[in-house]
DNA sequence: TTGACAGTTTGCGATTTTCGAAGATATCTC
DNA sequence: GAGATATCTTCGAAAATCGCAAACTGTCAA
């Protein structure tokens, strides 16, 4: 990898294209971020010479786009650990509709704090609130039902089902899944 | 660092504790990999040498332990991007009852095959599959309905909600959760 | 009790990677 | 054109990783 003698820097060959809207950048374009995020979502711990290499662009250049894209919140980088490793077994989905008059945020709010809650939506349709909890046994979610729900008078109906099993969570997204698609996309 | 004179390891110093059940290792005793993980659920490129610094073991081990942990599939170290950074804002959720006498897991199978649905659950309630996806725009979500959903004979019933606004998604899951969760916890 | 045995941990040197800073290149504005 | 801005590259020092052999400990059988 040496072969190269000394030569300075070739400036930047990516005119700062910005998506019409006029928010920060992103990853609608297929461009190196994208590129480089798709390696890191293979593996989070890829050295940043080894995407700088596949991808064609210096090692620092790698290192600042992860490090800007981190910082503005377009990605993250950590472990994740299912929460059957750590115990909790008993997965349930919840739905709620709010009392008349009750208000939606507060709700959802007081219930994203709890930490059994992981998933929990604003809804529009059935229910105004969908959530998604996981507990170590039925019975703490007993007690989670009548502690956070029941006799709450900002909570009209509660309706649960029990999650028998999981059988797709998908956290990666990428440009390639419009090739998959199919054909007769419109 | 180089203070210590050659010194040979030191061995094991944790009895190889086996939770009774007898399923492979887990993170439910509070021991080495969890405080491993948990640290790699901040960071997810942490050195392995910095962690081994904060938990009291050498670096081998932390990094001998990560990649027990992510072959055995306990934990994964990825790259997250949101939905929304690839263009993905039209967010759903549908739940489907299949028809008598149809094949609950196939239907799931098939549709857990498509690259809309990020979430998709058996459930025992109200619905026997909940879906979760998003899409691009409302039309394309129209269109997944109509090709995936309706007119499948082993589907007899669909409801969808859009989802209006995601409050919490938690990824992360420690022991801590338990001194959170609050005194009576029976 | 004793002696393998298996599973972990550690230390270490060679190789890679990361990090920070400085220079180079292109675009945009005036 | 000159200047400002932003991004990319190069480069050497510091840090981290990797593979391996040795050492340690608890288990199990004799």
């Amino acid at each position: 990898m040496s072969e190269k003698t000394q030569k300075a820097g070739r400036g930047r060959s990516r005119p700062p294209v910005r998506t019409d809207a006029g928010d920060s950048v992103s990853l609608e374009e297929p461009e190196l971020n994208m590129r480089i995020v798709e390696l890191l979502q293979q593996d989070g711990r890829m050295p940043y010479s080894s995407i700088a290499s596949i991808v064609g662009v210096s090692e620092g250049t790698v290192r600042n786009r992860v490090k800007q894209l981190i910082a503005d919140n377009v990605i993250t980088i950590q472990a994740e650990a299912l929460p059957d490793a750590f115990g909790y077994k008993f997965n349930t989905m919840t739905f709620i509709n709010v009392a008349a008059g009750a208000d939606v945020d507060a709700v959802a709010r007081r219930l994203a704090q709890l930490p059994d809650v992981y998933y929990l939506t604003m809804l529009l349709g059935r229910f105004d609130l969908g959530m998604a909890t996981y507990h170590k046994s039925q019975e703490d979610f007993r007690e989670f039902l009548i502690r956070h729900c029941y006799g709450h008078p900002d909570i009209a109906e509660v309706e649960n089902s029990l999650v028998l099993k999981v059988h797709k969570v998908k956290l990666h997204w990428s440009l390639d899944d419009d090739a998959r698609r199919g054909p007769a996309s419109s």
